[in-house]
DNA sequence: TGTTCTTGCGTTAACGGTAACACAAAAATT
DNA sequence: AATTTTTGTGTTACCGTTAACGCAAGAACA
């Protein structure tokens, strides 16, 4: 393989030290035109790529972040990473990417090795609710952010930014939705306990009950775990209690879809006998056959946030206290919840164990 | 923030040379064990982590690699990634992800950063036929190694290692299984031209259609571009012409899923008025409401294998020959193409419930 | 015309590791 | 007991950059 040439192979065909050459290659000032026209000429000739590894060292900065992230397998989350990637290559940085698959103590060797190869900040989307790792950061000053779920650790609060949707609103809105269509009985799975996202959502939903004057009954209350599997367990649970809700509210679509299959399969007609409503408007949620109404949030948007604020935090020195960036979630109609003509005007629906 | 502690630091306390605390934290031979324990515990004590980027200007290894990918906001492709991210850690290495987002200059710019940043080796998941990024890399003998797509040019075919399913068997099952469902008239729908396995899995269809006497009609060939739009559009063209086919083959299964739509737009029911067989197997294809007969490939499996070959190629210097990884398509059968009374029977396979 | 200020560049020292080399002391061999 | 080999460690150089500092020559000012 071809030797790779340095400022020091530069410095030497243009009778300069180095030092110049560094100078004309960072465009700095105190160096003639003349002089560095000629080195950047001689650079372009002979191709010369700089060696980033040689300047992190020195710079103790190396355009690169890191990103935390559950899986990508979870479109919310590629939508999300996209955003994320995107917006980190215009800002010049590289993106390392990082799938904890949902293991705390593999999150906690990935920030180690992040931090051993220098990332000048670290992204995470799925923070557990009092994540020690991210506590430990906090603490250290690393420059991070929390993009989707947080952690309401007050160190935490106080020193890393987030980025994430307003999901108490996501929440109140799947549930005033069906409310609106006239549904009393409302099921709702939540996502797993250590999520933010999923509390919220969970109390969203409670908030839009108490608003309409309807009940917070606890037997209807499911925790998830964001999975499709506990979607289709807590469907099934739904469906077989002697007064079963008749519509669900799934904190995300991946849940929703398996609620969708429980109920398919007992068979119940969707919207007809049951209304089903998910959370986060991932691909194919869309798709004809299945058509789910739910809570749509600007993912690529919000991950380009996350790296323009954690790029500002890095770049900016330390200053400032930390920013919550609060985006607004929106209700998605299709098909799952049944229509309404006019001003909520729905066709009542009675399901035979209704009293 | 808290100053870094460096192997100097470990040396004052233990009263050895910074070459000695190096020997100890990479278990050197000739250190004698009571030095590398006393030398270990203070690192661990002081929570030292090593400074990769001191450790790899030195040594010319990063242990990262750079995975260059069109977007992984195809499930196709996050498969993939998946499979590489998490093999690459195993091995101890990190990826970089670069989405060039069907931008070729992109991907030159991409190439420079990482060879800049120092990475040991390239994933290209997605090559032009004629790709002259990645002749110009196999031209440097740089690791590299291509999956899913490839290139035919001799030079890269030489050096740079392959990965990949076996496009034109999977054509051919394709076609074959629609062949022998009773259909004579089967359009194709294939992938853009400048991608190998658009081209595979259309010569596979022809020789599948030549293999039980039928003809290839020109007409019948349409040229896509992997995304759902071409679908939609070539399932729109079939639909009308004078003799419409009764079955499409289309290249993957974004491109099979516009191509659905099309057909109901149409008034037409599938499987019964049109099969349709896809390429890929992508989540959600197998959910109900479409369950779209596909041919599949091991994508996971594919990243995981490409990783490993890469890896031993950097780690094993560059000794050998290029090697070509060839795996096995599968055809499998959901409800698109329907069934057939005579001679074909056909024993479903229960859909991949994800996660 | 002498003094100060600016410009342009070279010298040298980091950054935090690894590796080649040297050299005593200990162990093994004769 | 003398010689050779092995073991354990320190010294020094180096990887490819950037940055602090120094200093001569020219520009600006008095």
């Amino acid at each position: 393989m071809h030797k790779k040439i340095t400022i020091k192979d530069i410095a030497r065909l243009a009778n300069v030290s180095h030092t110049t050459v560094s100078r004309a290659l960072n465009n700095k000032s105190r160096i003639k035109n003349e002089t560095k026209e000629k080195i950047l000429a001689i650079a372009s000739e002979l191709n010369y790529q700089p060696n980033f590894i040689a300047r992190s060292l020195v710079m103790n900065r190396t355009k690169t972040l890191g990103l935390v992230i559950t899986t990508i397998a979870n479109p919310f989350y590629t939508e999300l990473s996209q955003g994320i990637e995107t917006t980190a290559i215009s800002l010049g940085y590289n993106i390392i990417l990082c799938s904890s698959n949902y293991d705390l103590s593999a999150e906690k060797q990935y920030i180690n090795m992040l931090r051993s190869k220098g990332v000048d900040g670290i992204i995470f989307t799925s923070a557990h609710m009092g994540d020690p790792n991210i506590i430990g950061l906090a603490e250290k000053g690393f420059p991070a952010i929390l993009v989707n779920r947080r952690t309401y650790h007050p160190m935490v609060r106080e020193k890393v930014d987030y980025v994430g949707v307003d999901n108490i609103l996501g929440g109140f809105l799947a549930v005033e939705h069906l409310i609106k269509l006239g549904h009393k009985w409302i099921g709702v799975i939540g996502g797993s306990s250590e999520s933010s996202v999923g509390f919220e959502r969970l109390e969203g939903g409670k908030k839009a009950l108490t608003t309409y004057g309807l009940k917070v009954i606890g037997d209807y209350f499911l925790e998830g775990d964001f999975l499709k599997g506990s979607g289709y367990q807590g469907g099934k649970k739904f469906l077989k209690m002697d007064e079963p809700p008749t519509a669900i509210f799934a904190a995300n679509d991946y849940m929703a879809l398996g609620t969708y299959q429980a109920i398919l399969e007992e068979g119940l007609k969707i919207p007809e006998d049951m209304a089903l409503i998910g959370f986060n408007d991932i691909e194919f949620t869309s798709m004809r056959g299945i058509e789910l109404t739910t809570i749509g949030q600007k993912k690529y948007e919000m991950g380009a946030l996350a790296v323009k604020t954690l790029v500002e935090r890095i770049e900016g020195g330390k200053v400032g206290p930390s920013k919550e960036i609060i985006l607004e979630p929106e209700l998605i109609i299709r098909k799952t919840c049944g229509f309404h003509s006019k001003g909520y005007q729905i066709e009542s629906k009675k399901s035979n164990d209704e009293q």
